[in-house]
DNA sequence: GATGAATGAGACTTCATTCAT
DNA sequence: AATGAATGAAGTCTCATTCAT
């Protein structure tokens, strides 16, 4: 019964996003866990090989949820600016809502696991899957519209400011109501649009 | 002779920043770090009083050199514009430069350490030290070339970039050159200046 | 089955008696209590918090006994005086036919964990229960047997003689048969007894 | 100059009992020591191989202070009685007012150190000696006064009772006033006394 | 398939002792 | 003679993983 199978790794993935966004992976013991998930804690061997593999399987749930949530409700029709205020403010409500996950990310990007493998491969895989919504955006013909930068760059002008912000939002140094919110978005537009640029320097 | 107390320390502190920035705190045991630094396990525990106690001082050690390296060589008569992209280059370069240092202060940053305490310090604290130089340029007249957002809001924009592409460099996935680093500079002042904004939208 | 759980449990119990009187607490390291037991280091904090609360139940169980030593086939119709011989001299018979027991209480009560807490628990609660079945023999109407001293001096001049006799027992120091047994015995109740008192002094 | 040496080996020892009586032998540091004795570490073992042949130091001072206190003010020409309260009450007030000297015994002697070997030698040493006045006391032509008994008996009627009642006193349990020393005292020779002995049984 | 008792490697930390100054 | 920085053996405890039930 395949149904049980599912479920039950689904319990232990929750608790684990759970447990490894608030102890962190190192303070979050299989034990607790399996308690966490109402499951013996030789049943999460059956479902994950050790804990190495929960934590990349979970990163693998969890970012394909944000992929998803970052493209929802965005039209190709509109400007390529448009599009990207959309994206950006996808990305931010989502991180903003889910703090267990962000925290996760976090986490996860910033240890052994992701730090090297998991960004290049983030980036270096699926060169035109579903992954990447922005690398679509930058590319083709409305890249225009945007600063004759590396992706890289471009990447870290659009994103590095929702990360930063986020954790502050999270830690409890600002308040993220929606008119920040779009504020910051046109800020991260500013950074990467090629329109931009004063006069006086 | 106080030297050689110093100088323990300091080997202490080095092999710290080297493993802890390599390995993680949680994986680099203490008699690792004791054989790094050439160095019975039981010194560590004359000069620290624990393992956090010397993640938090090496934590304030790079710190300080962060904040040093940042500063160095600005001028305060020439323009916002100017000093914000000598004080975010300085930031940038030093950050390229120490590899140990980055990891280590993210990590730092990701972890029950920093995550809310050290972060809330971080800005809370000396509203008119030297901890901060970039609440300076923010704040006084020169404030009118920069949005009007919260300190969080402009560090976001500012810094965020930053450390997303440092992160990026480090894992091999973009090269930075002196040209990179400067467009990516002049990006994040696009990204706060208030002289920016298109006509189209 | 949880035969098996407390069959194992009474083996690191058991281990621990033998270990603890033979070398002191601080002197029986886990490990080899672990290898005593035929056991696993970990498997010991499966079934006792720590090293302390190890030693904790380890005295209620050996005063669990103890107590019940004491009072095995006391007739409560008899003399206050043969009631008196017979527990003292259940209690010689015991400590002296369990020398590990002996020895462990001993350092239980000279140590931290009894030297103030739990001696006045041993005689401050329970005051009707089974617990002291010494009380009820000094009080009531067969008090007037019984010399006008507050408890504690009644207990010490009963008590005082068998432990430190136990002790020099142990030690090779004499040897214990029935006839001195009995003698001691017999000088306890002369200590306390108010038929006492010669007429010259 | 064998003064120096004197004074700080004397310091040494004072803060051991100290020490040794509040914490116990294991957990009082020798560092701690040191510094509560105002001296270096290494200064310790100039005077003391190490730490047990300190204790070992440390018990012969202590005991032999005792020793003098016990025949303090003894008048031979009285009764067996009447030396016997004084000295009874002599040990009595020692050990009431020196609960340092008193702990560090107790813990001496329910020690691997103490609880064979020493008590031993304490007996089987110096027959004649001034080690110990009670054994005059119970030998010679006095000893019709006292009941027939092994001397190792006589002792734990004797001492047994004062031994536990300082220990009582010093957890609080009871107070100690002249009158109830006196009384105790005169308990302790019931137990011992030929001439006592009640008609009922 | 599910469980959780059992395990032992390994982490952190303490502390008696040494020895160069 | 005195010191105290340096050391590493040894202790307590945790926890990922296994395996018999």
């Amino acid at each position: 019964m395949p149904t049980v199978n599912k479920k039950k790794q689904k319990a232990i993935l929750n608790a684990a996003l759970e447990l490894f966004s608030e102890q962190g992976f190192h303070d979050a013991p299989m034990a607790q866990l399996a308690e966490q998930a109402h499951v013996g804690v030789g049943s999460i061997y059956r479902y994950f090989k050790d804990k190495n593999k929960l934590i990349e399987e979970l990163y693998k749930e969890v970012d394909e949820a944000l992929q998803m949530a970052i493209i929802n409700g965005v039209d190709p029709t509109l400007s390529t600016k448009q599009q990207f205020l959309h994206l950006i403010t996808n990305l931010i409500h989502f991180l903003k809502d889910h703090p267990h996950e962000f925290k996760f990310l976090e986490q996860y990007y910033h240890s052994p696991f992701g730090i090297d493998k998991k960004r290049e491969k983030l980036l270096l895989e699926n060169p035109s899957d579903s992954q990447t919504p922005f690398i679509k955006l930058f590319s083709g013909n409305s890249s225009k519209d945007v600063k004759t930068l590396p992706a890289q760059a471009l990447y870290a002008l659009a994103f590095g400011p929702v990360l930063f912000l986020i954790r502050d939002a999270m830690a409890g140094l600002i308040k993220l109501d929606e008119a920040l919110i779009t504020q910051v978005a046109e800020g991260c537009w500013d950074a990467i649009s090629s329109k931009t640029g004063d006069l006086v320097t």
